[in-house]
DNA sequence: CAGCCGATTAGCT
DNA sequence: GCTAATCGGCTGT
């Protein structure tokens, strides 16, 4: 594996253009069980005090949204219910925003993806969500606040992706006018995105 | 495909 | 203690 991590450099940008410039990059994890990796295919901007669908909403610093004060390039994991999601912390010092990865296409490691998520799924339902790419590549709320940009989770330069589709976000209905922002990204015709 | 429910954690009262 | 939460799997129409 060749896969180098970006630049720590690469996260100071707009959180909204961050959130686009992650779709065709390399997520990739290092495990006790062996490397695996996907395309980044879909992700979701939060950008912290005026957004009501954000976890820092109105900058409520917690021990949770810490890790978003903080500099950008960082992880910040939440557990809900059965499940772990994985974001990367972007904006400057001081302001709570993140990017929410919501869907990769499997490439690297496969095999380990289907021990971790079950040999009888559908290659499509390994990591098509964001609870499920986190159990695919083994990310867990061990992993809260390490840097994305070396091992053993990082993000690395991916592909080329042209047709990149943007709409309202996914899973924040009760968050007033924020569930309507296009703030959502994806790349167009990826069967991995999580909803058309 | 709508609908139910699992079972964990942080945050608030 | 109580409740909501960036969800997923399974079940039954």
């Amino acid at each position: 594996m060749e896969a180098k991590p970006l630049e720590r450099v690469f996260f100071n940008q707009p959180t909204l253009e961050l959130a686009r410039a992650l779709i065709g990059k390399l997520l990739i994890k290092d495990t006790a069980e062996g490397l695996s990796a996907g395309w980044i295919v879909e992700t979701e901007a939060y950008k912290g005090p005026e957004d009501r669908a954000a976890h820092s909403y109105g900058n409520r610093r917690t021990k949770r949204t810490e890790v978003m004060f903080g500099e950008a390039g960082f992880i910040y994991t939440y557990v809900m219910h059965t499940h772990c999601l994985v974001n990367v912390v972007s904006g400057e010092k001081e302001k709570p925003e993140a990017v929410l990865i919501r869907a990769v296409e499997p490439y690297i490691g496969i095999d380990l993806m289907f021990k971790r998520r079950g040999a009888n799924k559908k290659e499509v339902e390994l990591t098509n969500g964001p609870g499920k790419l986190t159990k695919a590549l083994g990310i867990s709320k061990e992993d809260y606040g390490l840097p994305a940009f070396q091992p053993p989770l990082f993000i690395a330069d991916g592909r080329e992706v042209d047709k990149i589709g943007c709409g309202p976000r996914i899973g924040i209905d009760n968050s007033g006018e924020a569930k309507n922002y296009p703030w959502r990204f994806w790349e167009r015709d990826n069967p991995f995105v999580s909803r058309k």
